[in-house]
DNA sequence: TCTTATTGGGCTAGTGTCAGACCATTGACG
DNA sequence: CGTCAATGGTCTGACACTAGCCCAATAAGA
């Protein structure tokens, strides 16, 4: 490793792309996570807090009303209300989207979200937890166990992504927000069966026990061998 | 946790700045991290790396020069010359360096930092690495083992980042880049004393030898206990 | 039925950023 | 001592993005 290739991790670009498709992006990634389940914020509140001019979020809104994830109303109490239900998913589906996805960017992805959700459920064993907050991971455990198959992405997504914001860290949320968006398109092309829904629960209970517990070796080794799973079931396709 | 506040982890600004400021940030960091020791590489090159026109590179690069980090030549063999010898600290720039970052900020940081170097030390411990790769790894050990109180920073950095590159993401790579770099002032703000660099050189060893055995508990458990240390002293100026 | 607060829709003037071309300077090397 | 390749310096026309303002539509509630 010459100093060239060191400098490389630094010396990144330092914008993913222009605003538009920037936003483009981050919608469609509060739309597939299911964070935003009726409609988006009004769009002077929304432009403010992605540090955008309204023009340009008023693009973007529109690009994904064009390609159907929205529909907007005009007048009080209208806004940019939510029209998508993500498709039943093929089998052909996930395979198109692992090869689309690269082999690289996969290996890259799947890496990046092991690092940081396996650091997170480790700080947050480390940590002394409020009696609140422990509710707030318990609740975060009974919804996702106790859902369908229609809602548990979405509350597998919440679930997970509580465990970052518990540790009350923003950097780290984020991290583990856009490690869990870079597979969201990949997970979504899995058909959810209720036979996976029951074995990630008991990992899921592993994960919330040694949290609360109060032990980051145990809590750090039950989110790998959780995200094991879907990965090597990924890395399946890439054969 | 209601939807709002769930939301604010992804709906946060779009970019960090304009470009001018981002490049400005970028480049002090390279320039701090001691990734480059003697001029940066031509513009042109430059603002192909960072996906910025030449325009917006050069005014950043002035900025510095005229905050004294860089003296810029014209013709062959020119460029833009880092001529920046980092102030002998003192105690009191520690104390206000701290300050001036705020608790949440400090807190935030701490956390990310932790989270995503324990998980780069597991995952690379997790992984089969090549001879090359294990010999890259011991070769940094000794280096920053045997580094004098002049080099120390830069060499630990370069230890630090290794780990998370040969991990092989550039995603973790550049997480665990960002971590460091949001702690690079404070550090930088703290003397160099020979029993602290020998008592580094134990939990680095410490480190290594759980990777190379393969060992993600014991690698997490090392890079906890070696962060811990740092982030006690700090977390002190708060009190 | 009318009012009104809230929301999207649209316009304009000004600034930031870019791509690309061309100029100016420098020092190694023939 | 001249040449020339590599590098910083400068300019221009085009486009992206922003802030701020006002208009248009809508539905709850008086």
């Amino acid at each position: 490793m010459d100093e060239v290739s060191r400098l490389a991790t630094v010396l990144r670009p330092v914008r993913a792309g222009n605003a538009f498709e920037e936003t483009v992006e981050r919608l469609l990634q509060v739309i597939k996570l299911g964070l935003v389940t009726e409609k988006l914020p009004p769009e002077r509140e929304l432009a403010a807090q992605l540090g955008i001019s309204r023009v340009t979020l008023r693009e973007a809104i529109r690009a994904l009303a064009e390609a159907g994830y929205l529909t907007v109303r005009r007048g009080r109490y209208g806004g940019a209300f939510l029209t998508y239900t993500p498709p039943r998913p093929h089998r052909d589906d996930l395979r198109r989207a692992v090869v689309d996805m690269g082999t690289d960017d996969l290996g890259d992805a799947l890496t990046f979200r092991m690092a940081v959700e396996c650091g997170a459920a480790q700080v947050l064993a480390t940590t002394a937890l409020t009696e609140e907050r422990r509710d707030t991971l318990r609740e975060r455990l009974r919804e996702v166990n106790s859902s369908g198959p229609d809602d548990y992405r979405r509350l597998d997504t919440a679930f997970h992504l509580a465990i970052a914001e518990l540790t009350g860290s923003p950097l780290l949320a984020a991290a583990c927000a856009d490690a869990r968006l870079r597979v969201t398109d990949l997970l979504n092309a899995i058909p959810v069966l209720r036979r996976n829904i029951e074995h990630a629960a008991i990992q899921h209970e592993a994960i919330v026990t040694a949290i609360l517990a109060g032990d980051p070796e145990g809590a750090r080794r039950a989110v790998a061998e959780h995200l094991e799973g879907t990965a090597a079931l990924l890395r399946g396709f890439l054969a």
